[in-house]
DNA sequence: TATACATCCTGTAGTTACTACAGGATCAAG
DNA sequence: CTTGATCCTGTAGTAACTACAGGATGTATA
């Protein structure tokens, strides 16, 4: 059993943000000492680290408390988790392409700034009617 | 002279956003009526029509903000606003090479799943060590 | 004129997922 | 015994709105 500073070392889950899962219930309350101080088990670990993998994989944190929920189940619900996986994923897709039709947006409106006229093509065209 | 909900009509800019954009100082207060009630004239709904599109394209406000000075100053000065565009184009791409990354990495993690075995092979990724 | 309904006002709280304190207690090492 | 690290609780801040609550006013119809 180790204190939440080495438990966020080795999870890579910082302090507060331990603390922050407790509050929220996403993970359940650890053990605590005598000192009143926060206890952490390996298989705690292992959860911080399970929702760290899903939070730098863009879910969201009701998300990632769903898979940890379903990867402890006794047989793990492959399905359901498959179809977390693909609603994230879809949403991956749509902000990537939200993200494209930005770009090309952005160039379009830059294409003929600094063309060494009076006035910025690129504010006249964001104040168009 | 018109009212905040026809200049939120106008603009396409929410009424309460309005309000907030003034409480914020992104936009001048406008006049008052004598019923005190806000009063917009085609300059503020330009303004505004001008806030939604930087938005739109994904400016943060006060990038949006800064890009309405420079339009509004008299020789609109151009280098400045192409720098702003330029980062904000340079974030997009960022942006969209994180999720390029994140699309590859859910695809690699669901690769196998669902293949008859009684381990759902996703849950396991995420929980390895 | 009465009444209903739309629109406006101010001010506050909620959203996401943390992060940053403040103010204090406890622990470990020299 | 002091110093510095670590821990505790509780609160507030972040971005850019959005959603009320509770009340005042305006407008159109019967």
């Amino acid at each position: 059993m180790i204190a939440i500073g080495e438990a966020s070392r080795q999870s890579g889950v910082g302090i507060e943000t331990i603390r922050f899962y407790e509050r929220e219930g996403v993970v359940p309350k650890p053990d605590r000492a005598a000192n009143n101080r926060r206890l952490y088990s390996s298989v705690d670990v292992g959860r911080l680290r399970f929702l760290k993998r899903c939070r730098d994989l863009g879910f969201s944190l009701p998300e990632a408390k769903v898979l940890l929920e379903l990867s402890e189940q006794q047989h793990s619900d492959c399905q359901s988790a498959k179809r977390v996986a693909e609603i994230h994923r879809a949403s991956v897709r749509q902000k990537m392409a939200e993200l494209r039709r930005l770009e090309a947006a952005l160039n379009e409106l830059t294409k003929n700034c600094s063309n060494g006229s009076l006035e910025c093509t690129m504010l006249e065209k964001l104040r168009e009617s």
